[in-house]
DNA sequence: TAAAGTAGTTTATAATATAAACCAAATTTC
DNA sequence: GAAATTTGGTTTATATTATAAACTACTTTA
């Protein structure tokens, strides 16, 4: 009847970064933070959630001389999104 | 950019028991603890929720000499329901 | 009448989300 | 050029949440 929803997706912050991710080549630490309107405290760990899981990638650089995080999402999380996706659909039918 | 997602509705046992009612007139408790695969002490507290949330209504009565719990999504839900798909869709695009 | 089942509720615990506090380096202001 | 502010984060403390286990109250069956 209803699939079950991933929690590491159904997660609000963690799902708008997927979201993002999964339109971009990558993005980097501050436009996330903007795009989702998030703390930077929130974001530095979901990040690192979703990361763990193999579903995004993260390199730590510098731009000039300060710090840049640039995150990028995986196959795996492209995967992971469609599921999730999917799943969804059981709960909200069609009408979406 | 992202909308916010009515906490009370992301929540996997509530959505699937708002999308079980939304589709009936009315289901009981054992209907939908069957429908959601959840467990009686989760669904209780989840019930409870939706109900002082006034998304449902809750009706205790008897069907013969045992209890039954009826519940039934209300306007408000419904409107409530409807929001919270069309915030979805700011998170997973057309893709669904 | 004892055991098992039904229909739930209450409560304890673990997991989660979140913001506040913090840190180090760079930049600006006085 | 020292102090204050900003940038780009991380760590940690707290409040909320989800969940299952334990329990209640009653009914049915053996």
């Amino acid at each position: 009847m209803f699939k079950e929803l991933n929690p590491l997706l159904h997660s609000e912050l963690r799902l708008a970064v997927m979201s993002v991710l999964i339109s971009v080549e990558s993005a980097d630490f501050v436009f996330l933070r903007e795009q989702t309107g998030a703390t930077a405290g929130n974001l530095s760990v979901q990040i690192d959630k979703l990361q763990k899981a193999g579903y995004i990638t993260v390199e730590k650089g510098f731009k000039g001389k300060m710090p840049r995080t640039t995150c990028a999402i995986t196959q795996e999380g492209v995967a992971a999104f469609e599921e999730y996706v999917a799943a969804l659909r059981s709960y909200i039918g069609k009408g979406i």
